[in-house]
DNA sequence: TACGGTGTACCATGTAACATAGTACACGTA
DNA sequence: TACGTGTACTATGTTACATGGTACACCGTA
């Protein structure tokens, strides 16, 4: 319905504003996240669709959620899943095949990454 | 209405396909890809399903189609499109912080992709 | 010229995902 | 108890996908 979007759908992206402030070092373990009806607000958003993100979010252990309690930032894992990491490779297989389409060197992405390791360790 | 699936649709299923086969050489510059009709045969698809492959190749200036005649391989692009190449680094955050969050390596991203840049120069 | 192969452009149908709206429930805390 | 929390429904509407089918303009060749 309200569907501005670009690419993504709603609660994907939200889900990635979030994963990108927890790798930012904005949001730390431990930290409490918006309700969801909160959350709803702050984002123009239904609180179904943040309700969605929430529960991917915890699916994947980026948050912990505490019915009656709210929603809290988890700690990093440390072993990936394999799934996971087949996907993973899939994604930045499919990037590195556009990139040497349109010539973009190695090093540039090699830089684009330690660009983001870099920040907050 | 096939749709066994697995998160990307068909057509860019088939674009990737393309794309990696360009990229690894098997398809070289110049080559005539089996024709709609063909290709549909080919992949179980339905003819206007790769159609739109087609197409959207041929915005991406990955192939060119000549109507009566078909449709070729083209070089690849010298110069990228900004947005494209926003689009590009995009992803490559999105993988990135993934990445990071499952304790996976900068240097194993690196190989990855030097893996991939070495297939046939 | 006629014919077959090519990409393209339609229209119609059905399915699934997405987003919203609204209601209700179980839980924990103050 | 009252309130805020996540969760689970049902319902509605829109959009993307995928398929089926038909038709057209173009090219090359017999």
């Amino acid at each position: 319905m309200a569907q501005i979007q670009r690419n993504q759908p709603l609660y994907e992206q939200l889900m990635w504003r979030i994963k990108a402030q927890v790798a930012a070092g904005v949001l730390v373990i431990g930290e409490k996240l918006p309700s969801v009806r909160e959350m709803a607000l702050i984002e123009g958003l239904n609180p179904n669709t943040v309700a969605k993100a929430y529960k991917a979010l915890e699916a994947q252990n980026v948050i912990e959620t505490v019915t009656g309690k709210g929603t809290f930032i988890r700690r990093n894992g440390e072993n990936a899943d394999d799934e996971l990491v087949e996907q993973l490779k899939n994604k930045l297989i499919e990037v590195t095949i556009e990139a040497k389409r349109v010539s973009i060197s190695p090093n540039q992405l090699h830089s684009w990454i330690d660009e983001l390791y870099g920040e907050k360790q």
